[in-house]
DNA sequence: ATGCAAATGTTATAATGTTGCAAATTTCCC
DNA sequence: GGGAAATTTGCAACATTATAACATTTGCAT
């Protein structure tokens, strides 16, 4: 299972991924979905990133890597990995950003720094169950949650202080 | 204020457009905003749709008033009708709604049911509440929430039981 | 080997959103 | 009212994000 996610702060990150695609690795083995070099390289890149990355931005990596690839190549790969659990949308953003509990059943919630732009993603039941009530308070059946919260991140509300 | 919504039942919905026009009159009043023609009508033909509105819809539509509009036309009188906080932008559906609750303070949270396309607006203090909490216990100073729930509506829970 | 299904390549195009600048309109002050 | 300043609109071009359609290749089971 994943390490928890240290917010914002430094840390080797190249850890981070290595263990984020050793993850999926197994997760992809046990629901025998096939994790092939292109989809795994895409799921590096984004993790590589602790900012969601675009599409476009995907392709542009893939293109320094001498890959020739199209953006129906990038968009197949982020919906096998988001149809699997390894990546989230983030639809405010237009971008992706790698799962912080792959493998766990969880609902993401998504803090965004509107200043520099890293997002932290958490579960908090409280809000989940808060969500659902009032789902159910209008009879409404719930498949999907979109959270994202933008703001300032501590860093940044700091650093905005003594510019 | 605006009447209450009343959440995917049939009802006399010229009266909520009508509704919906004069409160915002008032509103843009109060702030001295200048809700001009164009903005108006583009505000009227965001309510007259119960599903929320494409910008590109909206241009059509008033391409068949006769007025010759180009995007930056639309895109300009939502950003006016945001800012003001008589629409809403759905992002995950790169979409535009009436605000169930103009000049009112709130943090919307929308229904969107994925079979018949309505959406309905709620404000929920417990979800605002749970929210808030998390974000505090991440030390983030929250700016704004983005939360959009996907699903079923009572009424096509009910028609995909009899198909 | 053969055949099928899944995955990828390729080209084109659709859908959504922005920039920059000029012209028109409104506001405000005299 | 006249005229400067600010806001709004018109317009053309462009940027970004996402998908459709169809051919080709790959992986895998028989
Ligand atoms: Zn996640
Ligand atoms: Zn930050
Ligand atoms: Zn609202
Ligand atoms: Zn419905």
């Amino acid at each position: 299972m994943p390490a928890r996610a240290l917010p914002y702060r430094p840390h080797n990150h190249d850890a981070c991924v290595t263990q984020a695609l050793a993850d999926a690795r197994d997760i992809c083995q046990q629901r025998s979905a096939r994790l092939t070099p292109t989809r795994e390289r895409v799921l590096e890149l984004i993790w590589q990133s602790h900012k969601p990355l675009g599409a476009y931005d995907v392709l542009a990596q893939l293109a320094e890597d001498g890959h020739n690839a199209a953006p129906p190549t990038v968009y197949r790969a982020l919906d096998f990995l988001q149809q699997n659990g390894l990546v989230h949308r983030i639809a405010s953003l237009n971008a992706f950003i790698g799962c912080a509990h792959a493998g766990e059943h969880h609902t993401g919630m998504f803090l965004i720094c509107r200043a520099c732009g890293n997002v932290l993603e958490l579960t908090a039941p409280s809000v989940s169950g808060a969500v659902q009530a009032a789902a159910d308070a209008e009879s409404f059946e719930l498949d999907d949650i979109t959270l994202e919260i933008a703001g300032l991140c501590p860093r940044c509300q700091k650093d905005s202080g003594h510019e």
